[in-house]
Formats: C-alpha cells, sequence, structure tokens
DNA sequence: CGTATTTGACCTGCGC
DNA sequence: GCGCAGGTCAAATACG
C-alpha cells in the first residue's frame, strides 16, 4: 500500500511537475500572445486611428474587408482569450484537487503512524497484562511502555538502523520490535545497553525477569520465524512479495528439496523465505518467512506480511503468557500443544478449516509459529457442533516433528478426557488443569478480542485464497467474519497451539 | 546482454 | 576436535 502510495506520490509529483511546465509553457506562451495581441491590438488602434484618420482623410478608397476582418479576428482572439482564462481556472481547480488529494495522503500516512504506535503499545500492554494480575501489570505495562517509547526515540535518533530491516514505514512488524526481533535487530544497540544500564534495561532486568527469559533463549542473531503451510500446486506461493532464489538444499528426512529466497522489492532487505513440499503431502507447501521487510510491500504482500508478523507477535504473547502459568515455563504437559478452534458463525462448513499453529518449543524457538492454512486437519477431529458452538472451545493437539496436526483428544465430542467449561471451553483433564487457571481463559478472551489478531487471521485467508485461485481452482466458501470472542489464542510453554477456524471454507 | 536460477563449495552452529 | 546438517555464497548456466 506505502509503495504504491508512495509510486502514486511520484506520479503526482511528476505530474504536478510537468502539469507546472505545462502550465508555465501556457502562461508564456500566453504572455506571448497576450504580447503580440496588445501589440497587434495597438497596432491596430493606432492603425486604427491612423486609419480612422486616413479613412476620413482618403474617403472611400479602401475596401470594407479590412474592418470586417479585423473585427473577426478581435472575436477570435478574444475568444482565445476567454478559453484560455477558462483553461487557467480548470488549471487553478485541478491544482487545487491534487494539492488536497496530496494533503490528505500527507494527512494518511501521519495518522497511520499513530495508530500503528498505539497499536504497538497496545499489544505491549494485553502482553503484559497476560502475565499477572492487574495491579502490577498496570505498573509494569507502564514503565514499559515508557521503555518501548524511550527505545523507539533513541531508534529515532539513530536513523542508521532503518536499514536493519525492523520497524518498517509499514510497521508490519508490530510489537514484535520490543520484543523477539529487537534482540536479533542489533547487537551492537545491545551492547551499547549493557554499557550504559539505562534505568527502563535494570527494570526490565529485575521486575520482567519472567518475560525476558523467554527471550533470552534465543540467540540474538536468530530472528523469528513464521511458517505458512498451504496448500498450492506452484512451486512457490504468490505473496505478493518479488523473490529471488539463492539455494537450495535437499534437508535431512525430507526428499523434497529445500529452496532459500530472498526478498528483493528493496536492496538489502533482510527478508527471507524458505519454501518445502511437506513430506506427508506433497501438495502441501511449506513457506518460512524470517525476518521484517525494510520497505513498503506491493500491496499483495501487505495481507502475508502482516499475518506472519501478527503470528509472530502471538509467538511472542503465548511465551510470555507461558511463562505466568508455571515458575519453569512449561505447563503440567510438556509434550502436548493446546489449540484454540474458532467455531463457526455462518453456515459452518464441516470441510472447512484453518489452522494458526504456534510450534514455539521452548528447547527450539527457531521453528517459530506456524500458520496452517490447509483444510486437512477437519479430517482429524470432528468438530463439536453444540450449543457452544458460539463459543472459543479449546482442545489439545499433538505437532510431530513433521508439524503434522494430530489430534490428541480423539473424538472431541465424546472424549472422556475432556470436559466443557463454563466459558465454553473444551479443557483436556489429561494434559492441562485450565479450569484452574482462570486467568488463562482470560487471557484467552484478551487475545480473542485482539482486532489485529482477526485482521491477521483475514488477512491469511484472503492472501491465500488469492493465492489458490491462481494456482488451483479451489471451491470458495462464505467470507471470512471474526466477530469478538470467535477467535482464541494463548499458549502453554508446551509450545504448540492451535488457531481454528473451520467456517472459513 | 542483463537478470534469474542452478549447484557445488564453503561457512557456521551444534551435538557427541 | 570431529562430523553432520542447515544455511549462504558465487561461479556457471539458462532464459528472455
Amino acid at each position: 500500500m506505502v509503495r504504491e502510495d508512495k509510486v502514486m506520490q511520484i506520479d503526482l509529483s511528476l505530474k504536478l511537475d510537468s502539469q507546472d511546465e505545462e502550465e508555465e509553457e501556457e502562461e508564456k506562451e500566453e504572455e506571448e500572445r497576450e504580447e503580440s495581441v496588445d501589440n497587434q491590438e495597438g497596432k491596430e488602434h493606432h492603425k486604427d486611428g491612423r486609419g480612422e484618420a486616413e479613412e476620413r482623410s482618403e474617403g472611400d478608397d479602401t475596401s470594407l474587408d479590412k474592418p470586417l476582418q479585423e473585427n473577426s479576428k478581435k472575436e477570435e482572439l478574444s475568444a482565445l482569450q476567454m478559453e484560455m482564462d477558462r483553461m487557467k481556472e480548470e488549471n487553478k481547480l485541478l491544482r487545487k484537487v491534487v494539492e488536497q488529494t496530496t494533503k490528505d495522503y500527507y494527512d494518511l500516512q501521519t495518522k497511520l503512524a499513530v495508530i500503528q504506535q498505539n497499536d504497538a503499545k497496545k499489544d505491549l500492554q494485553m502482553f503484559l497484562s497476560l502475565h499477572g494480575d492487574a495491579d502490577t501489570t498496570d505498573q509494569v505495562s507502564k514503565q514499559v511502555l515508557k521503555f518501548v517509547e524511550n527505545d523507539n526515540s533513541s531508534a529515532q535518533q539513530l536513523p542508521s538502523e532503518a536499514d536493519d530491516g525492523e520497524d518498517g514505514d509499514l510497521g508490519l512488524s508490530l510489537s514484535m520490535g520490543a520484543g523477539v526481533q529487537q534482540h536479533g535487530r542489533d547487537e551492537s544497540k545491545e551492547a551499547e545497553m549493557k554499557s550504559e544500564e539505562p534505568v527502563q534495561n535494570k527494570f526490565l532486568k529485575s521486575e520482567l525477569a519472567g518475560i525476558t527469559s523467554h527471550y533470552s533463549p534465543n540467540p540474538p542473531n536468530r530472528k523469528a520465524r513464521v511458517s505458512v503451510r498451504a496448500r498450492c500446486e506452484a512451486p512457490t506461493m504468490n505473496d505478493g512479495c518479488q523473490w529471488r532464489k539463492y539455494g537450495q538444499k535437499v534437508a535431512k528426512g525430507n526428499p523434497c528439496p529445500r529452496a532459500y529466497y530472498r526478498c528483493t522489492v528493496a536492496p538489502g532487505c533482510p527478508v527471507r523465505k524458505q519454501v518445502q513440499r511437506c513430506l506427508e503431502d506433497m501438495s502441501i507447501l511449506i513457506t518460512t518467512y524470517e525476518g521484517t521487510h525494510n520497505h513498503p510491500l506491493p500491496v499483495g504482500a501487505t495481507a502475508m506480511a502482516s499475518t506472519t508478523s501478527s503470528a509472530a507477535t502471538f509467538m511472542l504473547l503465548s511465551r510470555s503468557n507461558s511463562g505466568a502459568l508455571t515458575s519453569d515455563g512449561i505447563i503440567s504437559d510438556a509434550q502436548t500443544p493446546i489449540s484454540y478452534r474458532i467455531p463457526h458463525s455462518i453456515s459452518p462448513s464441516p470441510h472447512s478449516s484453518t489452522t494458526i499453529s504456534s510450534i514455539v518449543n521452548t528447547n527450539d524457538h527457531s521453528k517459530g509459529i506456524v500458520l496452517d492454512l490447509t483444510n486437512n486437519s477437519q479430517q482429524q477431529f470432528s468438530h463439536p457442533t453444540s450449543s457452544h458452538s458460539s463459543q472459543p472451545q479449546l482442545t489439545y493437539r499433538y505437532h510431530n516433528a513433521a508439524g503434522t496436526i494430530v489430534n490428541l483428544g480423539g473424538d472431541l465430542s465424546s472424549s472422556d478426557h475432556q470436559f466443557i467449561s463454563p466459558r465454553g471451553i473444551i479443557i483436556d483433564k489429561r494434559g492441562w488443569k485450565a479450569e484452574e487457571d482462570k486467568s488463562l481463559t482470560e487471557n484467552v478472551s484478551a487475545i480473542t478480542s485482539d482486532p489485529k489478531f482477526r485482521v491477521a487471521v483475514a488477512a491469511a485467508i484472503t492472501s491465500f485464497i488469492n493465492t489458490e485461485s491462481t494456482t488451483t481452482v479451489q471451491p470458495k466458501g462464505p467470507p471470512l467474519i471474526l466477530r469478538d470472542g470467535e477467535t482464541a489464542g494463548s499458549s502453554s510453554s508446551s509450545n504448540k497451539w492451535v488457531v481454528e477456524s473451520p467456517h472459513l471454507w
């Protein structure tokens, strides 16, 4: 969007320039014409005066054609002049319109920046609210926000860092900037921080040890990764960005070669992606994105970029949330993932589902988050159609090493190991005592009410639908509608959760 | 001829 | 320290 806007801006400027030039030329021509007209008129006046005198003196020698011609010329000139005036006014109007449009564009840009800033703050607030009781959270969030603001201002003081690829113009890095990615962002900055030990940093180390500890296992050079699983016949998914292949490797355990791509929309963009076919289902393409674009994205690329970015933010939340559950960051069953199901809203389709699963293994953060846009997960477990269908439902799933989702609870509607909580959340009694932790359900609501997450999911679906429509013909279902409370999120540090929207197709 | 892709070599991190 | 695997580089090649 921004890129197009910039193009538009350039186009506008070009048009303005050309218009200006044209207008200048016109004005010059006009002036010349006016001068010539004046001269002619002067001459004519002079002529007229002289002519009258001559006429008077010379009598009827001259023919009557000349005055007629002069009159017609005069009329022609006046008409031209009027036409010119009219065009001038038209040009003025057009210029005003263009100026107004440009002004509106800048206004919108400014507003967008403000909104993005607010969103980042909101994310952080929510992320903190997931951590503990409201009183301390409020204080902590204020302090952390202060820290983030301070950090942002310091970042602004270092314009050279803009090349690092984070916190791009679009703000698609979202709150990741305050968390995971910022660690990989600038090692020198970290060193600087260490040497200076700002108050906020001290605060973070002391009071937010529980939070920071979740990031610290990540080496500074390791960026958050977001994988997208989608059915795609084409060798790569068309996500709107321009990519250049720079390598290919056969990874162990999967005979399908893994291709490495680099973003070429802007030189020096740090974003990379890996593309590999799923071993279990060759029609599934696993695309792993790494890094944040440091440039405005093409229109078609913003959906996927914002989706992956939001997913990464979600991963951040999941990590932080896990810390609130147990002291060691591991819920009772470390091997048990949690999935959050987005139930039907309109015309439920039993054959459709989309999962967003986060593989946030404490042992392997590099695996990152997985947006599962395949619709096969529905085959793996039944979808409850009880009266609770309008409520978030929490189910367990297991992700094997290959990322395949396997339902642990069997038939959810009849499993002895599950019960429906008063809030409509299916809880697997074997794996997780969610009922004991009411704050988690609160957290679920907190995340489900995050419009950004819903937008992200919608964007993912939209992007995927667009992709699919260009590659394979698939039946399209009703448009995605995500209402408050329909999505659900949060995670245990058992590190794998799934957000599923069965009604998407 | 310029650009994109391929592919073997090289680098790096990690486990033993 | 060594070997393995993942990731990247860069020369060769293909393509428009």
